[in-house]
DNA sequence: TTAGTTCTTTGCGCTGGCGCAACCAAGGGG
DNA sequence: CCCCTTGGTTGCGCCAGCGCAAAGAACTAA
């Protein structure tokens, strides 16, 4: 038997910390400024010459890019615990995406100086921040195979899957997603369009795997999802 | 007027070891284990347990994974003067993808010991990693977007420009890339088909912008192609 | 409540690109 | 030199998924 919370990650997971005692935290928090974001807003845009990167403390930004005309891709969604725009740290670039925030959102950000000064201090933070790179870039290896592979059907249901584990809460009727995900989110995430997208989720609601509502999805059968997602 | 040149970068971009001096080299060099790769045969296989990192002296590596049937996905190649599978030295995990040798290869390898080692010498040369980590991140970033918001025709001449910078030797007719690349490799590399790969590369073959053998690939007008890639 | 906006659904026709099949061309080994 | 393997080309049919259009549903502001 298979139980929902088997699919879903611990609610927070700041490996950025790992092997940086607690009482260092507020410290390492304090060098830097807290930011408030709305929901909707941007923090950052694709471009725009980097200058902070980002700790999100409650919230969830949306990484996004624009292609020159019309189409976006959403790169990523960052949770609470995660970092974001390293590059800001280390190369003296432009932002390679643009970070808005799906629902209110804070952030601690720094800027190059202040967070270069806090990395000497803590060196481990560096080999942290690499170890998020690797992960982010394995990640996006994996998408990017599956984009070449795999049909949109397939894709979609591994997305959904993904999004779920990161950010899903369990309630009666099986898991939410528990931010707005419009059908046009979804497409942009998988490469599909909001039409297929929305064809495919009406016949996976008819056979009982979730049940959706305007930018609102829950799972009720992550385990069929799942099967679905590995054959093929 | 373009000269075939500006098409091309540098030949050697260790930027691996920017801040170290040209002294320190060899030592470094010599802490690790000299290796010979066959054309063709396999440096390391994705999934296998990540043991050592590789610096590339001279050759080419291939990486690529793998879906559950049949289809691979060409992720990059390494020209000489990169490093690859750094997650060996940080995390102890797996190797993501798989590393073949498109023609004879010489590689130096580091195990972790050695390479930790290495490092907290150098470290500088930490820093460069994850400055090449967030490099490599934001070209799959970019191949992602292109593989979502472009159609092959499109994605076909990217990949041949980006091959051709890094891997473009200029001669008479134009920018050869120099080692061999099959319509099956551009496919896998573009997320396409062999057949139409083929298809488009005859058509542009009839338009004077480049020529064609087997596994050899000569562009002959670098300006068409961006035009034609830049273009919607 | 109403009017306006934004998101979703679904029918329908179209087409880019896939993939088979059959054939051609270039190496390379003995 | 010939044979055999590996890679490339091209015709043809097919279909997954796109994208328009039009209607419906849910939220928002006034």
């Amino acid at each position: 038997m298979n139980h929902l919370s088997d699919y879903l990650e611990s609610p927070i997971r700041s490996e950025i910390f790992t092997g940086i005692s607690e009482e260092m935290r507020p410290k390492i928090f304090s060098a830097g400024q807290r930011r408030f974001v709305k929901a909707g807003t941007t923090l950052f845009h694709e471009a725009d010459a980097a200058r902070q990167c980002y700790f999100v403390q409650k919230g969830r930004l949306k990484l996004t890019k624009l292609h020159f005309e019309g189409k976006e891709a959403i790169v990523r969604y960052i949770s609470p615990g995660e970092m974001t725009a390293a590059v800001a740290v280390f190369k003296k670039n432009t932002y390679p995406v643009t970070a808005s925030a799906v629902e209110d959102t804070t952030v601690v950000g720094w800027d190059r100086p202040t967070i270069l000064k806090v990395l000497s201090d803590y060196p481990t933070l560096t080999i942290n921040l690499l170890n998020g790179a690797l992960d982010r870039l394995e990640d996006m290896q994996n998408r990017y195979l599956e984009l070449c592979a795999e049909r949109v059907e397939q894709r979609i249901a591994r997305a959904l899957l993904r999004i779920m584990r990161r950010s899903g809460r369990k309630i009666d009727s099986g898991v939410l997603i528990d931010f707005r995900l419009s059908r046009q989110d979804l497409a942009d995430y998988t490469g599909a369009t909001l039409y297929t997208v929305s064809r495919i989720l009406s016949t996976w609601e008819k056979k009982g795997w979730l049940s959706s509502g305007r930018e609102k999805i829950v799972v009720s059968d992550p385990h069929a999802l799942v099967a679905f997602a590995e054959e093929g």
